[in-house]
DNA sequence: AAACATTGCAACCGCCTCTTG
DNA sequence: ACAAGAGGCGGTTGCAATGTT
């Protein structure tokens, strides 16, 4: 049996949030600042999930985000911080200010990795597309990674603490990288 | 003008991590 | 130490807008 839901899916809204919703969360937010997202809905007299709630205002009505294109700066950024990270959006955002990790995601998906494609550069792994080996490349390594599963979950304890250092050895390295001070 | 294809992005889903009791 | 609940994240989907035939 898996986990019970977030919320009661037959009592919620769902799809696109109308102006009057988002009047309702922004005006709640205001007053109470973020908070509890699970009692949020009912507290601001709406009927959504928490979790739809806590995406709405992270990704589209918080007063400091952008909005609009991505410069050319914001660009070659992204690709770096992701050559370094790989698909750590949320981490990339952070350095972006204004930008969230799902618009991040979006135009990496959209844009970037077209864009890449047309350098003849690959978006996984940042380093040249080689036509002929790719495909067998890619079948190799999904072949590899789906057998070194089961050595994985032994393995993932004694790894954690490894992750950990090799975030914080990271996190100066990107600095540098990207031209912030330590 | 209509039908169909493609693109872009808002939103959802399910899993993982963190916090708390 | 453990379990349960809440928040956070990345992958994916659905659909409106736009472009093409």
């Amino acid at each position: 049996m898996g986990r019970s839901p977030c919320c009661e899916k037959a009592h919620t809204n769902r799809g696109a949030w109308s102006k009057e919703e988002d009047q309702k969360l922004i005006s709640y937010i205001k007053t109470h600042g973020e908070g509890c997202w699970r009692s949020l809905p009912e507290a601001a007299g709406l009927l959504r999930c928490g979790k739809s709630c806590r995406l709405r205002w992270i990704n589209y009505l918080r007063p400091d985000l952008k909005r609009g294109n991505f410069t050319v700066e914001e660009d070659e950024l992204i690709i770096k911080l992701h050559d370094l990270l790989g698909n750590k959006w949320s981490v990339i955002a952070a350095r972006l200010p204004g930008r969230t990790d799902n618009e991040i995601k979006n135009y990496w998906n959209t844009h970037i990795k077209r864009k890449l494609l047309g350098r003849g550069i690959d978006p996984h792994n940042h380093g040249p597309i080689n036509h002929v080996t790719t495909l067998e490349t890619h079948r190799a390594v999904v072949i590899q990674t789906m057998s070194k599963g089961a050595a994985d979950d032994e393995d993932a304890a004694a790894t954690e603490k490894g992750d950990r250092e090799r975030d914080s050895a990271l996190e100066l390295d990107l600095n540098l990288s990207i031209g912030l001070p330590r």
